[in-house]
DNA sequence: ATAGGGCTTAAACCTAGGTTTAAGGTCAAG
DNA sequence: CTTGACCTTAAACCTAGGTTTAAGCCCTAT
């Protein structure tokens, strides 16, 4: 898919797209024999994430942290597992820290509820 | 109390709450006969609650709509409920889409160890 | 009465997370 | 073979949310 069609799918600019590669957020896009950037389709869900995450108020160095091949190309095997293992639990972490979020939530909705009566 | 003191009863930086009284997130304080500002410690909750909300991802102008205990601002406790009660369930939409980030990150591990063996 | 620490202001500066602009290359249609 | 929509880059610009700096006043202790 080229970078426009990509974009209008996962509902973001393509200038974002561009930033986030630069950033290192996103995986170097392959290039066509033009120079046009090829992705596939598999961006569209890791876009989403991002900007899900961003809501919550993650920031991008935190989201990075959590994406799934936004690491190194490994040498090994191994070396692989390993870093997709921490991914693993970096993600745990965020699910936790999310939880905790929906606790201060309502946290915060009890304070405003008893301030209003 | 002068500001110093809240700020640090608080948490945050004295610049921080002059900024905050710049851009009318908090009501312009009271001045002693020197010019200095002086605060009910009552502004230590509303400062309290505004980063909480910051760091579930609200904006100072979402939050300045919302806040609980300022008279100024007569936004019913029902919108600001609202707004959290949204902020609810994407937090639960991004803990669903981090469960499938596990699954495929997991995927990908199975996939390495079985290429790997 | 002078040194310090805390207060005042306005204005400059900073980071994050982008968008916009300028100058150009590519491709499909008419 | 030109027009228009799409792609490329680098660099300038923008907003939010602050922090830092400069220049000066206030207050307390020595």
């Amino acid at each position: 898919m080229k970078i426009g069609e990509i974009a209008s799918a996962a509902g973001v600019s393509t200038s974002r797209i561009r930033f986030y590669e630069k950033r290192g957020i996103i995986p170097p896009a392959i290039r066509d024999d033009n120079g046009y950037r090829d992705y596939s389709p598999d961006l569209i869900s890791q876009l989403n994430f991002i900007e899900q995450a961003q809501k919550l108020g993650f920031t991008l160095k935190e989201i990075t942290s959590v994406e799934p091949g936004s690491g190194d190309h490994p040498v090994s095997c191994s070396v692989a597992v390993d870093l997709l293992t921490q991914k693993l639990s970096a993600v745990d972490e965020l699910i936790s820290e999310a939880r905790q979020r929906k606790k201060d939530i309502k946290a915060l909705i009890a304070q405003l509820e008893k301030s209003d009566s």
